[in-house]
DNA sequence: AGCCTGACTCGGA
DNA sequence: CTCCGAGCCAGGC
């Protein structure tokens, strides 16, 4: 990769579990690049490397963020979370609440939930 | 250099 | 539920 960025990136991407996932925004911030979501959608795009379980992170809405949800793209990656478990929900849709990954650094006293609230950037 | 695009997100209408 | 605007930022032209 051009960017350490993206290395970090790909590195909590590759920490999700199997069967799970996580949102662009939250991927960001677990790497250390709160507000970089389209980073993240942009490393992803260019991505070469086989390793990486792009297909494990969604958009914040639970929807398959390719081509609007709609395409190839979106439907290898609809194939994909099928078959690791991911229950699916009408078009492109998923149970976040069932599937999220929040990784332990992320778990605060109280909240529990996601992420402190940021809106678009820092 | 500037301008446009996008595998993003959030709050509001 | 959907649609829209604003904020952010690396890339491509």
């Amino acid at each position: 990769m051009a960017a350490p960025e993206y290395e970090a990136y790909f590195r909590v991407i590759r920490r999700i579990p199997r069967g799970r996932v996580m949102t662009y925004g939250d991927v960001a911030i677990a790497a250390g690049f709160p507000g970089r979501a389209r980073r993240v959608g942009y490393a992803l795009h260019g991505l070469k490397d086989a390793r990486v379980p792009w297909w494990r992170v969604v958009n914040a809405q639970g929807r398959i963020a390719i081509d609007g949800g709609r395409g190839e793209g979106a439907e290898r990656q609809r194939d994909l979370l099928e078959a690791e478990g991911v229950e699916l929900v009408g078009e492109g849709r998923l149970r976040l609440a069932d599937c999220r990954y929040v990784p332990p650094a992320f778990r605060s006293p109280g909240a529990g939930r996601r992420a402190p609230k940021r809106r678009g950037g820092p």
